[in-house]
RNA sequence: GAGGUUGUAGCUCAGUCGGUUAGAGCGUCGGUUUGUGGUACCGAAGGUCGGGGGUUCGAGACCCCUCAUCCUCCCCA
């Protein structure tokens, strides 16, 4: 007998994590279907070259391949079998790999689509994606994305959406967020001020961190990377900026941080419309490594818990430009359920009616009673009632105590006198009332 | 990829300086006499001490290897 496990960084879920999940999916579904979003789900394989190189080569190490079926070793590479050399061996005994994200194959499907689909093209999808990375609290090898994004226009209209989008799923999960807005073109006017537009990626990377490291160690990181003081002095007054408005004249002679900062206007207008639950602030900290962003970036972090962002996205120009289509803009935002799960559970946010699985549980004494509750949980079940009967007549003691640890908010007896009357006496298992009611009754009162 | 942590009953964990038959709480099962649960009392089952090797008269404990786990960094959701 071998004792049974699960790969490192998955996990099961048990019929209430089941509830719970379920109930983050459902609202944030339903939000994204009032705002226009289409369903879409693609398979969990991808063809590995769909996902080399779209991620860096970081990405790259932390995709999930699968080894090729049959006689792999025939086909394989022999001089990187010889030369023992990992990488090159791969792309020769694996052509599949499992999604990294949900972002690059909803690009191969717009592409593969791009005759038939109506554009803008606004999906919504949700499914799990797999990373081969370390695990650690908050972080798995199998977790789900909740994916919006639309393609094919580069309307600011959808970025004012997107956030309200954020707003609307948050408030419903009543969980209090802070929704973080910047763009990268604000980034690259900071870079071009500084004079290091070279070094852009570099500077993004280390700004990124200051949330999490302090002025000094963005100081400590910046110079590690080889940026002169005088233009880590420059940044470090740009980041204390007060507003978007006294950013113009720093950025007098970069025409595209000043177009940053006019998106960010034209988006907090559109947002001034509408009557936000939670805060939407510009952050001009937040960078966001994915490289591919171009315009408005977003991120999401839960208040009053420590835990990493819950939610991010962007707008990039062109992603689906690597599959031969250039051209097409989008803009999406993504969920972390998982995370998200983890703070709703910290914060007691789950509502209670999750934890209910069945309305009433049908108790009997003897053979004869027990074929009488049968015949009541079928009444009851025509009615809508999710029904149960205990699998054994007589003890009491047991049938409740199932009942009990089940939760079942309703028993009902199903004695002689019950069977003979056609009735039950159900027992409200928080209060303790007791009433006698004919299945008809009971299925009416609860409804 | 780098560094660290922890593996003892189904779960959470004790286990002294290396010393006899391996401990608790919770949970599970049975009982406290027959139509009423969450409480109380009584009792029982349940362990190859992650696995392998070594040191020793003797190893759950010490050493080596290995597997798993969790955490930190990198990166990310």
């Amino acid at each position: 007998m071998q004792k049974p496990s699960i790969p490192e960084g998955t996990r099961d879920f048990g019929p209430e994590q089941v509830r719970k999940r379920g109930y983050i999916f459902d609202t944030v579904r339903d939000v994204f279907a009032k705002f226009g979003f289409q369903p879409l789900e693609t398979p969990a394989m991808e063809n590995l070259s769909t996902l080399t190189g779209k991620y860096g080569d970081e990405g790259d190490k932390l995709l999930f391949k699968i080894l090729n079926n049959g006689d792999y070793l025939k086909d394989a590479n022999q001089e990187a079998l010889a030369s023992r050399d990992s990488v090159r061996l791969t792309s020769s005994i694996a052509k599949r790999g499992l999604r990294y994200d949900l972002t690059v194959p909803f690009a191969r499907y717009v592409v593969m689509n791009r005759g038939t689909l109506c554009f803008p093209f606004k999906r919504y999808q949700i499914q799990p994606v797999w990373r081969a990375d370390r695990p650690q609290r908050g972080r798995y090898r199998e977790f789900y994305q909740c994916d919006a994004d639309v393609i094919g226009s580069d309307s600011l209209l959808y970025e004012a959406e997107l956030t309200q989008i954020y707003d609307e799923a948050f408030a419903a999960l009543r969980l209090p967020v802070t929704i973080k807005i910047n763009n990268r073109k604000v980034l690259f006017g900071i870079a071009e001020a500084a004079g290091i537009a070279d070094r852009f990626m570099d500077m993004t990377v280390a700004i990124d961190k200051l949330d999490k490291v302090g002025i000094e160690g963005v100081r400590k990181e910046l110079t590690e990377r080889g940026i002169d003081m005088a233009a880590i002095a420059t940044i470090e007054t740009i980041l204390a900026a007060e507003s978007r408005e006294a950013l113009r004249p720093i950025f007098a002679n970069s025409p595209t941080g000043l177009l940053g900062l006019d998106e960010l206007d034209r988006v907090f207008r559109f947002l001034s419309k509408v009557e936000l639950t939670n805060e939407v602030v510009f952050d001009i900290t937040l960078a966001r490594g994915l490289s591919y962003y171009t315009g408005c970036i977003f991120e999401v972090a839960a208040k009053n818990v420590k835990m990493g962002s819950i939610g991010g996205g962007g707008r990039y120009a062109d992603l689906t430009g690597v599959f031969g289509v250039p051209g097409l803009s989008g803009v999406g935002v993504s969920f972390g359920a998982d995370r998200i799960y983890d703070v709703l559970e910290e914060l007691h946010l789950f509502p209670e009616s999750l934890l209910e699985s069945v309305k009433i549980l049908l108790i009997s004494f003897d053979e004869p009673t027990f074929d009488y509750a049968f015949e009541c949980a079928t009444q009851l079940r025509k009615a809508g009632i999710s029904t149960e009967i205990y699998p054994d007549p007589g003890k009491l003691k047991k049938q409740f105590e199932y009942a009990a640890k089940r939760r079942i908010p309703f028993v009902a007896l199903a004695g002689e006198s019950e069977m003979a009357a056609g009735n039950l006496t159900v027992k409200n298992q928080t209060t303790g009332e007791q009433q006698v009611l004919t299945p008809v009754e009971i299925a009416q009162m609860l409804q």
